[in-house]
DNA sequence: GTAAAATTTATGGTAGGACCATTGGTCCAA
DNA sequence: TTGGACCAATGGTCCTACCATAAATTTTAC
């Protein structure tokens, strides 16, 4: 039988860190807001300062609130764009498997951005992209200046899409992506190759066509993964 | 000039934070790993057992680590679940527009996932995105329930893509946004019009076209969210 | 008078010790 | 064999004291 749900006896901890949740799910906690003092609040909450502390330690290793030594502590500004990000460096990449998931995540996000971009990429967004394609093609046998170009040529895709939700997500995705990436392959994707299906990446959007912009990203990515696919079979069959 | 880097005395809550960061990445911490006892602990880092378990409590939120009084500590186990999920508890999603971007992030994830499920779904995968339909059409007058199996096989589609990061990040974004939809606009989606475009999109998986069921899936959302603009607007109107 | 310097005050950061609550194991007795 | 009593280890909570930093205030020097 189960009919009786589980007793949870919910530690203070647990309960401080839901009734915050819940004042910034509603808005009446916004970003910027001051918290009361530590000895203050915790007097207000009835529980000892170091069981609020622990609250906004861990909040604060969310990204939720931001904590000035001597001054107070704040609810962080740009609040989404923090809180995706932590927990991305704590994701263990260690597979082949893992980093072919993170790139098939990388290539969703990024096709879907690309056609968003090609509706609604302003001049100064194309601009840029376009500035970062110039700067891959001019160090294009400096590997680590290009590939540094080649990412923010993507980024500067994404950002164009206007959602800086995905724009969030992205970077934080690439985060772990590419430190995997480049301990177990070692940065040697084919730039030169890249260049191609980066013009006509650009000029899809250019020309407004989001399905044509889709497609050029999607094959685009679907190279690298192909490359990463083999390099890990070879390995195998070396080892 | 600017060549000097800006010295962080870093507190030791960030330093000890950091090295277990480094471990979980490097694969010295695996899931189920457990902890030295608090105590103990404390006394080999050189730190207060409070310093040490402001960070435990941290990275318990954060879904790295998991505590049970009278046991112990361990490293998470699927610690990529949990730490993806957690941070999106704490979103703000309150205008419209937070909204509209997560309905895109939803929808870049759901394409390419229904794409790679074409590829990859295996007989019980689909078989299970058969149910959770059937449980919908059968349902089609009890608007709860109707929508819980509505999300049910979004969420089978995306499992039959092979990737659990893709699942993962999906049903992490999802928490907020059926609650932020369900609170401004009440749920009150075409669920009849969507089993249409459901036929559509499980025909193309089953027949193993990729590209026709990331554009079934594409045009089942893009509906959703002209629905949410035009009454977004009609709100704006009237207000 | 004004600006620089010293002081004060409020804040978060760290420490150590005490006790409570829960869990798992051990041992004994029915 | 089983049930209960007990014990030891562990996380949960609390108190108090002190350090480190940053802003506000007062004092000082010109």
């Amino acid at each position: 039988m189960k009919i009786l749900d589980e007793v949870k006896k919910q530690t203070l901890f647990d309960d401080i860190v839901l009734q915050i949740q819940q004042l910034i799910q509603s808005g009446e906690l916004k970003p910027g807001d001051q918290f009361p003092a530590e000895r203050e609040l915790s007097k207000q909450l009835n529980v000892s300062r170091n069981t609020l502390r622990e609250v906004l330690k861990a909040l604060k290793l969310l990204g939720v609130i931001e904590t000035r030594q001597g001054n107070g502590t704040f609810i962080n500004e740009n609040l989404n764009a923090k809180l995706i990000s932590t927990p991305f460096e704590f994701m263990a990449v260690t597979e082949t498997n893992d980093i072919l998931d993170l790139l098939e995540a990388r290539e969703a996000i990024e096709t879907s951005a690309a056609g968003i971009a090609a509706q609604r990429a302003t001049e100064q967004d194309i601009a840029l992209i376009r500035k970062n394609m110039q700067l891959m093609k001019n160090n294009i046998d400096n590997v680590e200046l290009c590939s540094k170009y080649d990412v923010e040529f993507h980024f500067s895709i994404c950002k164009a899409s206007q959602n800086t939700f995905l724009f969030d997500l992205l970077k934080a995705i690439q985060t772990p992506l590419l430190r995997a990436m480049k301990k177990t392959y070692g940065f040697k994707n084919s730039l030169m190759r890249a260049t191609v299906y980066h013009e006509r990446i650009i000029e899809s959007i250019i020309r407004k066509e989001p399905s044509e912009a889709i497609d050029s990203m999607r094959e685009h990515l679907q190279e690298i993964k192909k490359d990463i696919q083999q390099n890990a079979t070879q390995k195998n069959v070396t080892s």
